[in-house]
DNA sequence: TTGAAGATTCCATCATACTGGAAGGATGAT
DNA sequence: ATCATCCTTCCAGTATGATGGAATCTTCAA
């Protein structure tokens, strides 16, 4: 066995949806910390690793980029850090992700009329990207 | 003037935020329509190219892959063609884009939490990530 | 009429985010 | 013991989505 309970890198992989070659880039890049290693030099990953892999995976999947997926990270790390510059962070992202979230909608409505009022119609025109510019 | 009533690519870029370089990257990678030409060989565009251009810079800003993109403006210009397979595509996109805005509606929450209960506590935990594991 | 500004094409380069492959060491089942 | 499988590092290559620059027209305003 490894480090106390921890799993190697196949393992993480296997459980966060991220694979190995992502995570040693990962590391590599910054975004999460060097792995602890065992004696036989493997990364050794717990929960709370595979946890962190399952966010990013699920940030990148919604269009985060690794920039912002680390300022989110780092935003979780620093919660106890008490400064007005990560709670000003922290508002600035929750603005950002209500824009995201309204602009969604928005073309999620727009999709949704598509499919449900357009399709075999034969009017020339159905005016939703205009709609969508007033949303 | 050129073809009538039309602007120049860079009266398109300012109307619409995406650089010219950028629309004729698109034209040649075939995401939009190739722009009718004026008698200078000039591009021509429309209020109807520019919606599509600023619909294709939200897209782009909300993390929506240039196939993403295509595929939503072809499902646009289909809207018209009846065919159940159009339909069902769009419908596949409102499930996506319902699961997206779960997502990052939890993870608006996760922020929120940060910023509103967590900052400056010296709880040694807030079990955030994990709740959003729930979600 | 003479520039400056903006258009054209074409080709090169960049940034982001992986992904593949080689060469070698460790593990684990038969 | 051996063999597949997984780990390690390192370096190269790929995909996507632009972006920069050169060389050459066109337009427009002074």
């Amino acid at each position: 066995m490894n480090v106390k309970g921890g799993m190697t890198i196949g393992e993480a992989a296997k459980r966060s949806g991220v694979p190995p070659k992502t995570i040693r880039f990962y590391e590599d890049a910054g975004i999460i910390a060097p792995a602890a290693r065992g004696d036989n030099r493997y990364r050794s990953y717990g929960e709370s690793e595979v946890q962190t892999l399952r966010f990013i995976h699920r940030a990148r999947g919604l269009g985060f980029s690794l920039k912002d997926v680390g300022e989110l990270l780092a935003l979780y790390r620093d919660r106890n850090r008490a400064s007005r510059e990560v709670k000003a962070l922290a508002l600035r992202h929750v603005a950002e992700l209500d824009r995201k979230i309204a602009e969604l909608s928005a073309i999620r409505t727009m999709i949704a009329v598509l499919a449900e009022r357009c399709h075999g119609d034969e009017r020339p025109d159905c005016p939703i990207l205009d709609e969508l510019d007033k949303a």
